[in-house]
RNA sequence: GGCCCGUUCGUCUAGUGGUUAGGACUCCAGGUUUUCAUCCUGGCAACAGGAGUUCGAUUCUCCUACGGGCUACCA
């Protein structure tokens, strides 16, 4: 395939969504797999809706996926005299004619039955037509749709043939002289040589009647390729109504790129294979739009964690403190990298996103100010806990080069003096140092702490406990 | 109303004219572990329905049902 080019095109009317961010994946993977480009045009004609916040936040979210589009922004809202000279080409050519019928009449039609335009205007003669701009109504143009059928062959769907009576003489600009939606579309996608139309299935039916202005206007039509939509538990189209949050909300629950990704990606795709993990470079290197089927799916965010714990497991850890970073830039302030990758070497197996990563990892950093209450009581209700763990601290501090073997003969050595099992000893310890319950190993915990944190812990612990 | 699309475990999916219909997530039960998580083992769970073609249909055809998308001077 010559290299293609394809594009993302948003409207800003509301933040980026999953299926919007799905639509821009399969765009992306589809370009960076063939070696073609990746456009972004920002769809922003509804002058009413559009807010440039949106702009912004959806080309962020985009950024933050680490879909970068290639070359400039492309704004509709820059390309009036594009369109209206097309328009203008479509209405010289007999292709498309004035309208003068009112909003409301028409309204009325449909909500008698008649779904399509009645073509009230589509026969007026010339005198007719002057008359009524003479007489200053407003008006609108309408594509005039011949006979016939139309044919395309869809990537996904295969050959879709629509029979032209089904197409309506559907407005190309309104009464302001501005150009609809499919009207823009035709225009922009020719201006940009765009080569593959790859976009949600709810454009289907756009689909045929921008091939009726393609040819209109005698331009070559792209290939097209509809993806089939994302739904929610109920079936429907996700939507906000869903609760479906929309991209930044992703990021700010700690979600690394890679691994949103990857769960849209396999959303309607299947790799042919076994293979359920993928980072974005995979995803390129094995992604066909042949393999995406029609069928909707229905998302669900318990696999989405899962696939983020993957990611979390089995990333480097320099990944992941890029990916912590993102969220929180002061994470690990003060301290040095290598410590910093450690922590993330023994906590990553254990959290399955930025956020469970970052509320984990605050007593690698600080001296515990809160002690799980539970566990307080559970491990360190009486005095006689203090005795031995006086004596484990005492053996550690006489350590000079503390180890994680070390540590645990000295804490096994202690458990069999006193004649306890050495949980009795593990868990009061990892609560002076920690404060909470769980974690990963004691001794590498401890270890990487260093004894002077560890016999402060200890001491400030002694002081505290049992609370009488 | 019309046009188009879809239907395999709850969910994401594989699959074939003859299979014990496979995997993953979830859930449940064990095991490993100082804890949590991980990991390992096992389990529950599906071909929408009806005709037809066929020696045989989950697989091919048709119909029905159900679900979805579109049917704006929104995109």
């Amino acid at each position: 395939m010559i290299s293609p080019k394809v594009r993302f095109a948003p409207s800003p009317t509301g933040e980026l969504h999953l299926g919007g961010a799905r639509t821009a994946l399969f765009n992306y993977l589809f370009a960076k797999h063939h070696n073609g480009q990746f456009f972004l045009r920002v769809e922003d004609t509804d002058r009413e809706r559009s807010k440039d916040e949106f702009t912004d936040q959806i080309c962020e979210s985009l950024k933050w996926l680490g879909l970068q589009w290639d070359g400039e922004i492309l704004f509709q809202s820059n390309r009036i005299n594009e369109y209206q000279s097309a328009i203008q080409t479509l209405l010289a050519g007999g292709n498309a004619y004035r309208c003068f019928c009112s909003k409301d009449v028409l309204e009325k039609s449909r909500a008698e039955g008649m779904y399509q335009y009645p073509k009230t205007c589509r026969y007026l003669d010339a005198d007719e037509i002057s008359k009524h701009l003479n007489s200053g109504e407003s008006n609108v143009i309408r594509i005039l749709i011949p006979e016939g059928q139309t044919s395309y062959h869809d990537i996904i769907y295969g050959p879709v043939n629509v029979n032209n009576n089904e197409i309506d003489d559907f407005i190309i600009a309104r009464s302001d002289g501005s150009p609809t939606y499919n009207m823009a579309v035709v225009v922009d996608d020719h201006a940009m040589d765009i080569t593959h139309v790859i976009r949600g299935e709810d454009h289907i039916s756009n689909t045929s009647k921008q091939i009726q202005i393609y040819k209109a206007l005698g331009f070559d039509t792209p290939v097209f390729a509809h993806l089939p939509m994302i739904l929610g538990p109920d079936k429907k189209r996700l939507s906000k109504r869903h609760g479906a949050p929309g991209i930044q909300q992703f990021k700010d629950d700690g979600y690394l790129p890679d691994a949103l990704l990857n769960y849209l990606v396999m959303l309607g795709w299947n790799p042919d294979s076994e293979q359920e993990i993928f980072v974005l470079d995979e995803m390129i290197a094995k992604f066909d739009l042949a393999q995406v089927h029609k069928k909707g799916a229905v998302y669900d965010e318990k696999k989405l964690y899962w696939i983020s714990g993957q990611h979390m497991h089995r990333l480097g850890n320099k990944y992941i403190l890029e990916g912590i970073l993102a969220v929180k830039p002061s994470w690990g302030n003060g301290f040095d990298l290598q410590y910093k990758y450690s922590v993330i070497e023994l906590l990553k197996v254990r959290a399955k996103s930025i956020l469970e990563f970052m509320n984990q990892s605050d007593y690698f950093f600080n001296d515990p100010e809160k002690y799980e209450p539970k566990s307080v009581e559970k491990n360190w209700s009486d005095n006689s806990v203090n005795n031995f763990i006086n004596t484990f601290k005492n053996k550690i501090d006489a350590i000079e080069n503390l180890d994680v073997e070390i540590i645990e003969k000295e804490l096994r050595n202690v458990a069999e003096t006193y004649e306890i099992s050495a949980g009795k000893i593990i868990h009061p310890v990892r609560l002076a140092l920690s404060g909470i319950p769980n974690g990963p190993s004691l001794f590498s915990m401890m270890e990487l702490l260093g004894k002077e944190t560890c016999i402060r812990r200890l001491n400030k612990a002694l002081n505290m406990f049992p609370k009488s």
